[in-house]
DNA sequence: ATAGAATTCGAACGGTCGTTTGAAACGGAC
DNA sequence: GTCCGTTTCAAACGACCGTTCGAATTCTAT
């Protein structure tokens, strides 16, 4: 009825642009290179999605929506396993986390090239893509958050919201790899070995998400909004300017 | 000689183009938004800086020097005091994550925009900006690692690599924080506090760099190129599209 | 006061962006 | 073969991008 064999220039627009994207980003990324790199008409993305923005949009609902399901069955395995009883952080971590990076190993399936592009999207300013991340993710990270809250019932929830947003932090770096890793190592670390980050990656998560909570007692008294501090030397938030 | 009244027109595009930077992204703000916000004619930036290149560079030179310099100054007083003996880890991330924090906290003097933008600068894909990133920041990087090393020595390099990486991860997020924090909690957090969040991440990265270390021994044996595995139950790289 | 350099300004440049258009090519149903 | 809806195609659209230019203006030093 509606489509018969478009479907093939539909996927080869998808797949074209979500490599091209993780390479320059989704502003530098012009509709010029994507359907040159996916072999179509320039014409077939507007024909086909109805705008740039409706392709980033598809483009991210395709991964998302599969990687927040398996997400969420891992979590209803382990729930239904322990049968009422609080899981071990461990687990929890493990199903949200572990299946990115599993995601992320994934090189051929283009996984691995989508994962570095929603590592970075997260802190994109871009508002229309933050929008529905929110929405693709609201489900998942509200029966995440309820399972640590749960497991974790000494921990107040603000520091549980917290460590999470960290563990996000982490994992975005984790996978986004390479480019940004080269800052911190001169020699160039295996990246392409999946089993191994996220062995690393969780025992690092793990140990960020038990960590013995924070003394949040303000050292220095009242301090109105700081203004008149043009006494001392070097002194914070004092920067120079050219 | 060379310049004279100019300096001020030089301050207002940098600071204008901070605000604007942190806000819509580096590829995404044009020199009319910039130089509209400056109060400043259009052809400025081109005659100040010669380029919008130019101008990212230096507005990041102005800020990432200092920060560093902080940094440094902080680990050489640190290794003045203990005379030798390694230093405790937590001291280390301090003088490393405390500053940048601290600088993060500055919201009147910039530094808060700045911080943000920073985070994200990490994963950025063009390439000019990460060159001169890794630039900047190679002697505070070398020197922090030194002293990671020294501290940890237990701890294989390259796990303290990774590490380092993945703190950076979680130090980006907790400063962009606002945007991205609102995908996970619903409520929004009080993210004006820079003690308290300070002290937040510290307890985080402090306990992810001190986690037990991850058991790298492979599950699966030999794996050539991982492509005849479809046995397992949810197996990872099975992605449907569209 | 005046010369000369530094800076600002309005206007325009060529180029590229996302999008639109109308005609051509293709598909299956009859 | 004929028809009709779907898809492809080449070409162009207006808008906006970063950059350039020459004249006007402002500052500084003599």
């Amino acid at each position: 009825m509606t489509q018969s064999h478009a479907p093939e220039t539909r996927q080869r627009i998808l797949d074209a642009a979500e490599a091209l994207f993780v390479e320059h980003g989704l502003e530098a990324t012009t509709l010029r290179q994507i359907t040159t790199s996916a072999q179509v008409n320039l014409a077939a993305v507007n024909y086909h999605f109805g705008s740039k923005e409706s392709l980033i949009g598809e483009l991210f609902r395709r991964r998302l929506t599969w990687l927040n399901e398996q997400r969420l069955q891992a979590l209803d395995r382990l729930e239904a396993e322990a049968q009422g009883a609080p899981l071990k952080p461990s687990q929890i971590v493990d199903a949200f986390f572990g299946v990115a990076v599993k995601m992320a190993a994934d090189r051929e399936g283009g996984g691995h090239n989508f994962m570095r592009l929603l590592g970075r999207t997260y802190t994109e300013p871009a508002s229309f893509v933050r929008s529905f991340l929110a929405a693709e993710y609201s489900e998942a990270i509200a029966r995440f958050k309820e399972a640590l809250i749960k497991a974790l019932p000494e921990v107040p929830r603000e520091e549980i919201y917290w460590r999470f947003h960290f563990m996000l932090g982490a994992m975005s770096y984790a996978i986004s790899g390479a480019d940004a890793l080269r800052i911190v190592a001169d020699v160039s670390l295996d990246e392409t070995d999946g089993e191994a980050l996220s062995a690393r990656l969780m025992s690092f998560l793990l140990g960020g998400l038990r960590a013995p909570l924070p003394d949040l007692q303000k050292k220095t008294a009242l301090r109105p909004r700081h203004r008149s501090n043009k006494s001392h030397r070097i002194e914070a938030g004092v920067q120079p300017r050219s």
